[in-house]
DNA sequence: GCCAATTGCTTGAAGCCTAAAGAAATGCAA
DNA sequence: TTGCATTTCTTTAGGCTTCAAGCAATTGGC
């Protein structure tokens, strides 16, 4: 039996077993990365890696953000950040305070000690990370940055798609 | 000032940042998809990721596996694993029983309906995938898979090495 | 100015996750 | 056989994470 790309219609079982061990394999890979990079944190510099993450955020900006900036940044949700902050707030990496035009908003800041705590960690996260990908190519690490870029795109589409019919 | 690559060894700070933009967009990817194919296990099942990955793990395999598999498997600690267990025997999912030759042993397999329950939802969740991933052509599947096959690879070399030194 | 909708954040309940310590069973070597 | 190391799993403490509900402040339409 002999279909065209017309007869898709009727909805014919397709395969798709490639993209599904392509995704699992992308999470093998983030899985293992994060676990390797979470240890040396740990054992290096005894912070966690969303405590890290959320530095990195505040490092690229001199002036602080808000929370709803950090947690769409992050991908995470807003309370998730609201413990998150309250504890590096309290260990005196974070400073945090109202914002003067909109009461509702917190601004938060890495503190000198804060900042300079993450640049330290940073310096050697950089070299984990060039470590963990040392088997790549130049040329491998275009490809994929491109790859990936693409593959970004095609999932934000498709969970844009979702959210339109929800 | 030029030096050749002998010179490497005084340890001069190199750029390694194409590396980590790669690790950060990789992140970016997992955690998008990741994000979406919760929430769409989450309103279509009412079902956790986490029981999901459980499940199809235990899917593969028709005569159960300990649970000391499944956490290698799943790439998450005993501790966890036993928690996850635990709330899907309660739901019926599960099946759980001591091994006869080793009394530490635990397998644990998908009940009848555990195993009827997964397939239907497994059925929809490759459909995601493959919406999810559907700007990829053939061949952008197949560099992909490639390269985080290297990426894998170069990850755990990375990985293996560390663990040796401590 | 007033009210409804929206926005920014927090809280609470439930579950996920890790690291570390501990209990039970096994295996192996003296 | 005895004793010690190892393996398998559980437990505990602490932290991360989501979702949903709720509160407070702001905005926009009238």
């Amino acid at each position: 039996m002999i279909l065209d790309s017309e007869t898709k219609a009727v909805e014919l079982p397709e395969d798709h077993g490639d993209e599904l061990r392509l995704w699992l394999r992308l999470l093998t890979c983030t899985t293992l990365i994060e676990g390797e990079v979470r240890g040396r944190l740990r054992e290096r510099f005894d912070v966690t890696l969303p405590r890290f993450d959320l530095m990195a955020q505040l490092d690229k900006v001199p002036d602080g953000m808000t929370l709803s900036d950090v947690s769409k940044r992050m991908m995470v949700s807003n309370g998730n950040v609201t413990g998150l902050v309250e504890r590096l707030v309290e260990s005196g990496h974070l400073d945090r305070r109202t914002s003067d035009t909109d009461r509702r908003v917190q601004v938060i800041r890495l503190t000198k000690a804060g900042r300079a705590e993450f640049r330290r960690m940073a310096a050697e996260h950089q070299i984990w990370i060039a470590d963990i990908f040392s088997d790549l190519s130049p040329k491998d690490v275009r490809d994929l940055m491109r790859l990936l870029a693409k593959t970004k795109g095609s999932a934000q589409k498709s969970a844009q798609k979702r959210a339109l019919q929800a």
